[in-house]
DNA sequence: CATATTGTGTAGACCGTTCTACGTAGAACA
DNA sequence: TGTTCTACGTAGAACGGTCTACACAATATG
């Protein structure tokens, strides 16, 4: 009558279980999972050999208590923008192999959402934790890594030093994206952002930068229009842009999401791309790449930047203290819409 | 000398910190946070009052030692799918209220890398698991649903009894996207799929059996293709399979994915839709509805799928053992690709 | 030969919760 | 007055690992 639980659950082994099969202590178990010092070859057989045999696999909850988790938070800003599952399987490339394991939270690009997340990453005791683009505020940002160790993407910060921070050049991404379009014969040439947050972090702020410098250099005047963010509908901005008698006839997107609104507006206005506007974005998402769609877009290497990130983030969770901030050169893709071919 | 540990770390507030702070015992605290039978309103505000004057946060792990998590694991086949994300979002609309929180894990439509973050979502004590769209053998779901409360999406299964789907009901959705061909008035009907794996459970088997309901009822010729999955580069079977010299008038594909490289493909080879060839697609993802693709679709309402697989590990997780399995009605979406206005 | 040193193994405290079992006080009841 | 509830609290054993301290043997050192 006692016994009214759930029926046939299985009976997961402990490493006590394991530790009485094998005839040994649990430390010394827990020593071989660990591999840890002071552990015979013979010793090692043995429990191996248990371990496999009763399918141990050790709590990680319980080894939370004392000693590490072996997982990786991961925090996405949101999920539509292809980029990020790029930056996604590259920290899995190189978490993996380390015996680490990554969990994934998303953001929805909301402040409240990003800490409510990454508080409950440090409650599960996670080792550290990599931020993709958040829209967290640098001041938390800085309280968090006192908390845990973490590693930034998509957000420039060189200066700090109680975390890492892991990031396409988008400087350079910016000037080589308005340089490509002046090389073409373009002078009248605009710049699509978002709104500024801060100036000095934000990645579109720094593609801005270049396209500063390079409109600058070639003598041309700089316009750079704010719209809204895709998430809440930004059609709309984008439709009265088009709507102005005053266009330019090239556009710099700060991403390729805008910039595929903006192909798809102008078509619906008649306006030809390249012909009448010519298009590049930033990320060089898939899509960028189909015959219909056909923009000329940076792309910022999302794998290669994910990669680097863990193991930025692994390092710090092996002690280094010292903060080291990356910049990853982009490279540019030419297409269509920039009349290229 | 003893002390060379991290600088400047906070020290965490325990449920021990708590209990001293507000006078009372731990197992007081525990209740207030648990708000378990048998605490006073003089004693919870006691202990409230402590909690936020300290910013205590339980630890999860050690929750997990005895008691729940709150947190549920989410595995996803893959991240390019734009479907796969609106579920997430439906799963968090059910979660959240409910004082519970999501952990992501994507396993790139691998059953290795599925069963390596299903186990570890065991590891860490998750309270329930949602697979969306596993690629997990059917005996494995099963395996695992004997050691966490579990529910399938995108998965086929009826039958089961250890665990419980939630699907869209996509015999219907075949059914519906091949009738409104047939009532455009198209005779030469095909469905691109995937090569079958299980034709009882997969999504895309039951929209074939959709599509050949339709055709047979009305007289016509069941033809299907299957092409690779797209993450393997399937350009190159859609391309082939352009260039056949016995092409239909009209393709119904499993999904949006294979649709929208059909659509590219087509145009590339000169081939007009919907005047030569009409498409429709499955997921009526956001890139459809651009006017440059125009793509018609079926729509699964993959946020109220999330939404009430969410719920349904809820109420397994507080102790319903009876499985369920619901199937939810899509909706068809006419665009040009089908000759739409 | 006495004393370190090294290599291998164990015992048992500890991590931060939850949960069971029980104690106590006051009210209600007989 | 004694008994039985009910409401509120507490003590202390779990949970499943890790880690520190130590024991013991074999080997190296002086």
């Amino acid at each position: 009558m006692t016994k009214e639980k759930a029926p046939s659950r299985v009976e997961k082994p402990t490493i006590r279980t394991v530790a009485a099969d094998a005839g040994v202590s649990v430390a010394a178990v827990s020593k071989v999972m660990r591999n840890a010092y002071g552990v015979s070859d013979v010793m090692r057989e043995k429990v191996m050999k248990s371990i496999d045999k009763l399918g141990y696999r050790p709590s990680t909850s319980a080894r939370a208590m004392r000693g590490k988790t072996y997982s990786i938070g991961v925090l996405l800003v949101e999920m539509t923008n292809p980029f990020l599952p790029e930056v996604v399987s590259g920290v899995n490339d190189a978490l993996v192999p380390a015996g680490y394991k990554s969990m994934i939270a998303v953001g929805n690009a909301e402040v409240s959402m990003e800490t409510r997340l990454i508080d409950s990453m440090i409650d599960v005791k996670m080792d550290g934790v990599i931020l993709v683009a958040p829209r967290l505020p640098s001041a938390l940002i800085e309280k968090y890594a006192k908390q845990i160790p973490l590693v930034v993407v998509g957000h420039h910060e060189a200066g700090a030093s109680a975390f890492d921070t892991v990031n396409c050049d988008d400087v350079m991404g910016g000037r080589i994206a308005t340089q490509a379009l002046i090389d073409k014969g373009y002078r009248s040439i605009e710049m699509i952002s978002l709104p500024a947050r801060d100036p000095n972090l934000d990645v579109y702020a720094a593609r801005e930068k270049g396209f500063r410098e390079a409109m600058s250099a070639a003598g041309l005047p700089v316009r750079i229009t704010q719209v809204q963010e895709v998430f809440e509908r930004s059609e709309d901005p984008i439709r009265k842009y088009l709507a102005r008698s005053d266009l330019p006839r090239a556009v710099f997107c700060w991403s390729d999401l805008h910039a595929l609104i903006l192909l798809n507006e102008a078509k619906e206005r008649g306006i030809r791309v390249p012909e009448d506007l010519a298009i590049i974005g930033f990320d060089n998402s898939p899509a960028t790449g189909m015959s219909l769609i056909d923009l000329a877009s940076v792309d910022q290497k999302g794998r290669e930047l994910g990669k680097l990130a863990a193991e930025t983030i692994l390092s710090r969770v092996d002690g280094r203290t010292k903060a080291t901030h990356v910049l990853l050169p982009p490279h540019l893709v030419l297409r269509r819409s920039v009349g290229h071919d």
